[in-house]
DNA sequence: TAGATTGTTAATCGATTAACAATC
DNA sequence: TAGATTGTTAATCGATTAACAATC
């Protein structure tokens, strides 16, 4: 009996999202430490590095397997690459940008995603003024044409930067044509089947947690 | 003797981030009844429209006092407009958007901010080709006449829109200038004084931890 | 009044931290 | 070998859910 979007190893374990989350930030510093050739980190630096505890590194990673060694830490470079393997950015992830306006374009723009698997393969608008530009070399097509382009593709992830209205019609229309993961930044939930992935980057409520810590002081 | 960012009610009561981070899930949704004319709501009708348990928002909202009524439930515009209070959206918010790309136009061009008191009172880059330009009416400025800008105008926050190693460096000159509260886009962690605020909006993350749930099914 | 629903206490569940034996 | 540090179990802490008396 499995529960809806758990994710498990492949030992079958349940990882939970909290665990997930802290990945990507690992991930980034051992990146740095790996650039700046370091060659080897025990859970005790790096936890002072990270402002967290050592323990949970130690307990977070072995959630996965051991990737260290008693008397030795961690050697960066392997860790690295096993927690980029955790993560899938082993593959080429194939993404569409529905919504070609700045959001869309920043996205598009971003050399961080690159470098990390993320191809950005097609940004789509209904906006003529749009269509038919490029951005970093990535064209802008017509809305219409995105059924046509999902059958010759192989589309990973579709981010949604546009209103929050069109969203969800976009969103129920594309999980009609199977894509099952949608980086989702506009303000609203989206109510998709159970096997559907949304990651949601809701920037107002970012920017009001900001606002009650200010105001709260 | 207080804790480091501590956040606390009147009554000087912790609240756990986690609570502050559902707030404005709760504003949004009460925010959408306002809009269809709902007057009264319980919190199980929230709960389930939501997704979360009806204990969970009984709980998170008695963290700030008795909003609700036995027998009736939450007035929907009342609990709305209380929620805002506490998130500081009563208040103008002035923003400056450091870094005049894409990203930082799409914060400027966005209007959900706006409506909720953010105000973008200016936009500041190095590029010239970008300096003079107006987003939405907002003007992008030399980065040089940054310091007189925030000597002449209240400015609560700094969103930083610019590249890692540059967001580090501005960052610092920017609290010493004065400024308490940052938005940070830069995939990097700001070590500024215990006294300012830091929200991160670490896109890269956010789309690695969908990978990693696309690639772990 | 009777029914509904809150505010709040108690019980449960999960996440973090501490501790340490195993071992490189 | 001696010192260091992991992997992992146990203890603590915090967050969520359940339950229900208070009361509108």
């Amino acid at each position: 009996m499995t529960e809806k979007n758990e994710v498990r190893t492949e030992e079958n374990k349940v990882i939970s999202p909290v665990v997930i989350k802290r990945l990507p930030r690992y991930y980034r510093y051992l990146g740095e430490l790996l650039k700046n050739d370091v060659i080897r980190i025990s859970s005790k630096e790096l936890s002072k590095k990270m402002n967290v505890t050592a323990s949970q590194i130690r307990q977070d990673l072995n959630n996965f397997g051991g990737f260290g060694q008693q008397g030795y830490g961690y050697n960066v470079e392997y860790l690295y690459n096993e927690i980029g393997k955790i993560l899938g950015l082993d593959h080429i992830n194939n993404i569409v940008i529905i919504g070609a306006g700045n959001l869309g374009q920043a996205l598009a723009n971003n050399q961080e995603f690159d470098s990390n698997g993320f191809k950005i393969i097609g940004l789509f608008d209904v906006n003529p003024r749009l269509i038919g530009m490029t951005v970093r070399g990535v064209e802008v097509y017509d809305i219409d044409v995105l059924e046509d382009f999902l059958k010759e593709n192989d589309v990973m992830i579709a981010a949604l930067t546009l209103p929050a209205s069109k969203a969800i019609k976009v969103a129920g229309e594309l999980a009609d044509l199977g894509i099952k993961a949608f980086w989702n930044f506009a303000p609203v939930d989206l109510n998709l089947p159970e096997d559907v992935i949304v990651e949601n980057v809701h920037l107002a409520e970012s920017i009001m947690t900001l606002s009650y810590r200010i105001h709260s002081k």
